[in-house]
DNA sequence: CCACTGACGAGTG
DNA sequence: GCACTCGCCAGTG
């Protein structure tokens, strides 16, 4: 069964199955999307988003727990804990989150 | 068509 | 635990 979908394709398929207080990070949806290895690619397919569509990006976070740093404006990344916060997970003091506890 | 940039991960010191 | 390096692909000008 040859899945010729392009990577991107698989990667919204992946992040849009994120259940609601669940958190997913680059290296599994990259893993789970068929494309171990291609972290970058999945936080490049959300950062094209730019938030136009209903992919719940902001339940991707990097391998460390955290919130990435994006350029541009980091109102966004305020916005992304906000949201989380609002779904029921927790941050650390040092604004990580317990993937122990809440990794999909 | 070419070059630069950009939401990362894993390994090494 | 932190800092630096390499690899990887897609989008924009």
């Amino acid at each position: 069964m040859p899945k010729k979908t392009s990577t991107y394709c698989n990667i919204y398929a992946v992040v849009s199955g994120i259940p609601r207080g669940s958190i997913a990070t680059y290296g599994q949806i990259a893993r789970l999307a068929g494309v171990p290895g291609h972290a970058r690619l999945v936080g490049y397919a959300l950062n094209a988003l730019r938030g136009r569509t209903s992919i719940p990006w902001h339940r991707v976070v990097n391998a460390k727990g955290r919130i990435s740093p994006r350029s541009g404006a980091s109102s966004a990344d305020i916005l992304q804990r906000h949201r989380l916060e609002q779904e029921g997970v927790k941050f650390d003091e040092s604004g990580r989150i317990p993937l122990d506890n809440f990794r999909w």
